[in-house]
DNA sequence: GTGCTCCGTTCGACAATGCTAAACGCTATC
DNA sequence: GATAGCGTTTAGCATTGTCGAACGGAGCAC
């Protein structure tokens, strides 16, 4: 395979490392932490701020991302097919389960949401479109490692964290998690991401039947939750609406 | 000045191409577009792609924008200072006015709209965080026009487009109108962007009493004009919102 | 079914670019 | 006042990015 052009790849670690746990980072930083010559980096951060995708805190002197990438990022999601697709039935399932409802794809080691609609009721609640989720301990990424090869292959590659006491870390439990969600068509999170929170999603085939993304609600166990185990209605709204979606994607109906 | 990196600048450009009109583009109209040769824009493409920020459609071959610039967009606004700072006094301006709110900063030509709370109440609404707004129609580009010279020089380079019958698109008026803002702090759209609909914004400082960005109010002419004015308590809290996110970026009050 | 056009992809030669050591001016710290 | 380390700039050079040519494949017209 051909070699990919190498300052594409350090501007795009730099951008990876400006997103990473510090706000703000100096070019000396920014540099040490890539392996780089300072001027090596500063001609890639100044080329990246010409064009909007780093910004230079004036007083300081720091790197922090920039405003580019939040427009880019906004048109990712407008022009993204499932996500049109998906937008009526998911306001739909959120009313009918009175649950927050999550859509989700593969993107690099994890779960990407791409469209979030609050639970319908009053409370406060922080938008999650853009951020990632695990695999092996969350339903959306439990469908997706079962339906698509690839992501499956970055659940085994992964560390799998014990998030709560109730996480399952082993491969051969979490093999046997994935099988039966192929079985049944829907994979459930019961309190392994967060404690007290339990989730269920179903996954989302396009015309070729190839898996492209899930959708799954997520709520207090209280809720959620009876006898243990999640509500069978809740389920079936799901399982439905991950139906709805792919129908609109071109898939037959088996 | 030194010169930016060439292949940054072609990798930004097909970036925002893909951002364009198009949901997908073959390579060939990339290149061509573009003035590059088909291979160097299969280079380009195929490092963009690794790294996330392209994605290649498997059945047409055709190139879309990717996954990471939403998570990148994302992490921008997660550990943006200013939208931080204003995400509890937008709330309270939401509720006190009865109006959805705005949070914008200057980018590019335009004004880039990285907080947005919707109107407190049952209407379905669509979060405009992400998108970008003229300079010279709306309350938010005349406040920052009006108080950041790069932004002025932005709406004095700009084509400045009748959306209605009221929009003001000559230099001299919009001169008059950005030195009004400046008197009495704050910019009004009275339908200039949008039939039916007014705004009102104010500036936003930090600690060196730089104009940084702009929160505004946006509704029904019918909700918040009187008499054809805008009405003078949403103002008043408009711009009482503007100074406590000021104070807590640390600009002292004069 | 055949031929044609245009697609995305690959390869290798080569010239232009990106890389970096060294030096600079500036600021903060001691 | 001296020092350390910051971000920035410059010039030389080696490596990389560019691109013409060719390829296999898909779609379309006849």
């Amino acid at each position: 395979m051909a070699k990919n052009i190498q300052s594409l790849e350090r501007a795009a670690a730099m951008l990876r490392l400006l997103a990473g746990g510090e706000r703000r980072l100096g070019l000396s930083d920014i540099a040490s932490s890539l392996g780089l010559a300072k001027a090596t980096a500063h001609g890639i951060l100044r080329t990246l701020q010409h064009e909007g995708f780093v910004e230079q805190d004036p007083g300081s002197g720091r790197y922090q991302l920039g405003a580019e990438l939040l427009r880019l990022g906004t048109t990712y999601l407008d022009v993204h097919e499932l996500r049109a697709r998906a937008l009526v039935w998911t306001d739909d399932l959120a009313r009918s389960s009175g649950e927050a409802v999550y859509l989700g794809v593969l993107h690099q080691h994890g779960v990407l949401i791409v469209h979030h609609v609050f639970r319908p009721d009053d409370s406060r609640q922080v938008l999650e479109v853009g951020a990632m989720q695990p695999l092996h301990s969350t339903a959306l990424g439990k469908v997706l490692a079962a339906t698509d090869p690839v992501a499956h292959a970055e659940l085994v590659d992964a560390k799998r964290e014990p998030f709560t006491a109730r996480t399952v870390t082993e491969l051969d439990e979490i093999e046997r998690t994935l099988d039966l969600t192929r079985a049944q068509g829907y994979a459930v999170d019961n309190e392994e991401t967060l404690e007290g929170v339990a989730a269920v999603a179903a996954p989302i085939y396009d015309r070729r039947r190839l898996a492209v993304g899930a959708v799954g609600i997520t709520g207090a166990v209280e809720r959620v939750c009876r006898d243990g185990e999640l509500r069978p209605e809740l389920i079936a709204a799901v399982r439905d609406t991950a139906r709805s979606v792919s129908r609109d994607l071109g898939a037959k109906p088996f």
